[in-house]
DNA sequence: CTGTTAGCGCTTTCAA
DNA sequence: TTGAAAGCGCTAACAG
């Protein structure tokens, strides 16, 4: 009933080192006393103790899951596939969450409380300042990032300037040129975000082509869909021969819906309004949209956190796949559920 | 350089014993002393090492948090409540999912990969039959239900039965009888299951009156939208006489309000459509719901868990508040997008 | 390929 | 109220 690697060690006849190395499943053990050692664990249903393999060699596999929230649609998919990723290798995730409610100030990413606690740090969606990223630095952990990247590190992500450029060639072939946007309120402060990606892409869409762009064809409050209801509001109003919205979530274009619909606007003949991400949502709600797949991209990021720890270098940038999706609020495709 | 606690010792003047007391604010130590080491650890940036603390005490401080899925509304609320409880005390907490895709059957809980890990459970939503739970208990540790519960241990949830009757309640109010009913998938096979208390609020109800509910009056597929569209179209066809219909979640309602939208019926006068959650979609769908907070669900259960961890007993049912909130799909309210 | 041995950094008697 | 010392259960040289 002693549940320890000696117990095992001394009913499969060898010492505990080579009880650990078999286990551990380490090539310099005999293959015939590596399975009898793994024979006798399994039927002790013997399990490490993960404290005391740590406290020994250093490693915890266990990785720091830093995210503003878990209840998002991008968020939560993110952590399943990284979960995913990391428990088919046995590693642990440990959740952390830096925000409580919508709209307030996140805590700041204290390192103290990671140190000596994980191998490696999966960073989804936070828009870190310097400071913060050099105190992380300061574990000198391998980190891999997701969503807002950063230079010095492993970043999966979409592209999201192309995102922008496929759903402005979308509305260019259903004729609109008139197109203001609605960008996430992290624009300005960081030029690593996905806001400024997508705000780039649509800008340099209309530029080349000497259509309406500037500062009034733009606007953002918050990230959610009060704020795209704001800010579509405000555009209507500063420019009511808008044609089309392409806003940089799905979440801000189901604002905007809503604004149109309280202007009396049907959206996908008297406006067009287009987002990104593809959630839920947006097929219920017949939204054109830019499909992405953030599941996959948490399992992505977990490998390459895992190879980072593993000593191989890992690229520095990673685009998920992107495609768009053609829905009523385009005009596209009638069966649809948006008034 | 040497952040142990053998080295704040040193610095502080005393041995490793009392160091280490005086950083767990043990009663034992003289209050100047414990100052003292207290400020030297923190002037050292001092962390301790959970492995060697964990290894040395046979304490973790750590749970493991069992859920069938993070990107789901009730439970990404749930983890982010029980998250925050258990940060505020240092306990970590250590996602272990269950499900990959809807539909799909789950993995089974496996004990051995918990063991040595983690100090309690909080299981999320979750129907473990009899041999997971067996297994569970043979961990002996305290473990804590949200959602489906289990007789032997405690449990958080809302009133299932009490749900259902304010519903049909607020239905009664709106002048329907012929009302069905759309169920979760895990009706029959468990009884414990929210599913169940909220198919038997409805039956108890109906039956009371002596209004339509036999069998052919609920009907229930999967835990979906796509199983409420379902359900709803099968109601609707065997009894075309349907006035109302109470879906055991806001998901389900939404699939049936579809299906009303593809019959031509229009939802709030032609037909009335009430749900279960008040999840973020209800509001903007304009859909009568029961309103509940997962998210203070969550922090319950991990207060309760933390309790159970340090010997107290924890009642073995707690009910989180619920409130009715009218909207458009029950008549009540105009200002809605519901088609 | 295998065994011996010395820790990893704490907590916890036990004694003072 | 404090200290000395014995582990907790494993890994990692090092030696053989």
């Amino acid at each position: 009933m002693n549940q320890t690697l000696d117990e095992v060690a001394r009913r499969a006849g060898v010492s505990t080192a080579t009880a650990s190395r078999a286990l551990r499943d380490l090539p310099s053990v005999r293959g015939e006393t590596k399975e009898r050692v793994q024979r006798v664990a399994r039927d002790m249903g013997y399990v490490i103790s993960p404290s005391a393999s740590t406290l020994a060699s250093g490693r915890t596999r266990t990785i720091g899951l830093l995210t503003p929230w878990v209840n998002r649609w991008f968020f939560s998919n993110v952590i399943e596939g990284a979960e995913k990723g990391l428990r088919q290798v046995n590693f642990d995730a440990l959740l952390y969450t830096f925000h409580e409610a919508p709209g307030q100030p996140r805590n700041r990413v204290d390192p103290q409380v990671l140190r000596k606690r994980v191998d490696g740090l999966l960073i989804l969606g936070m828009q870190l300042d310097e400071d913060e990223v050099l105190s992380l630095e300061s574990l000198e952990l391998p980190m891999v990032f997701v969503g807002p990247g950063h230079l010095r590190h492993p970043t999966v992500g979409i592209d999201d300037f192309a995102v922008a450029q496929m759903i402005m060639a979308h509305l260019e072939e259903c004729g609109h040129t008139r197109v203001a946007h609605i960008a996430g309120p992290d624009l300005e402060q960081f030029d690593n975000s996905p806001s400024a990606g997508r705000h780039a892409g649509w800008k340099a869409w209309q530029e080349e082509r000497g259509r309406p762009c500037d500062d009034t064809w733009y606007h953002y409050s918050s990230f959610d869909r009060t704020g795209g209801f704001e800010s579509a509001m405000l555009l209507l109003d500063t420019h009511p021969d808008i044609t089309a919205i392409f806003a940089a979530t799905d979440d801000l274009a189901i604002g905007a819906i809503q604004a149109a619909q309280a202007r009396g606007l049907h959206v996908g003949t008297d406006i067009v309004i287009a987002g990104v991400d593809d959630e839920d949502l947006a097929a219920y709600l017949g939204l054109t949209t830019v499909h992405q797949n953030p599941r996959e991209q948490g399992q992505q990021a977990a490998e390459m956190l895992l190879a980072a720890m593993g000593g191989q270098p890992a690229p520095l940038v990673t685009f998920g796949e992107i495609s768009l999706v053609e829905r009523a609020s385009s005009g596209r495709n009638t069966v649809r559920l948006v008034n």
